[in-house]
DNA sequence: TATTCATATGAACACATATTCATATAAAGA
DNA sequence: TCTTTATATGAATATGTGTTCATATGAATA
């Protein structure tokens, strides 16, 4: 089995990674989390406070999110801040958004 | 909480539904179905051939993918046939494909 | 109408995953 | 160094999800 596109060939390799890809985005408190990064850089403290969610729950979520590359880190004194690492990332869920908005 | 944007604010509703529509994309399987579906329309019979799995495993993803009006159905003869209902789907795949194909 | 063909569906099972709780780590400051 | 503060992590639990198997539905045709 393959699929065929315009311009070659599609990978059993990419295919199950957009799965990957795909089921990092598909959970409302790691989207919450995106959100509060989209409006800037923060340490987990504040996301945990922005998201109402436990710091441990908050914690776990970014480290799938940055496993997946979709976050990035830097310490700043004893704080983590974590931010957006992949602007692409931005248009697939203003995409997704208008998807489902438009639908209703 | 609230998530604000340029022109508006994000609604828990919306939020929800993002996480919904994400995890509907979030199946390898799903995804070979719509990946098949892109091609062109075709009776469950032949999307269970081409994605190499059984028709009952494809007709509950179909129900998934239809349910979240990802595809439609139209009925020919004794086939239903299948097909994408919202082209902007293809733009958030092929996104995700971009995304995945340059991260490596 | 009886039969066949294409598809749908429910139950069961195995497996993944999100949150909580307790605790570990590790940098910063006293 | 001892303590505090911020974050990470492992185990446990509850819940969700994909596939299979058996069977139901329902249109087409003999």
């Amino acid at each position: 089995m393959q699929y065929t596109k315009r311009n070659g060939e599609r990978s059993f390799h990419t295919l199950s990674d957009m799965a990957r890809f795909f089921k990092v985005l598909a959970d409302e408190t790691r989207l919450k989390i995106l959100f509060s990064l989209f409006d800037g850089a923060k340490c987990v403290m504040h996301i945990s406070e922005r998201v109402e969610m436990s710091q441990s729950a908050v914690s776990h979520q970014l480290a799938i999110l940055k496993n997946a590359d979709l976050v990035k880190v830097a310490r700043n004194g004893k704080n983590q801040v974590y931010s957006i690492s992949d602007e692409h990332v931005r248009l697939v869920v203003d995409m997704a958004e208008l998807h489902v908005s438009e639908r209703k």
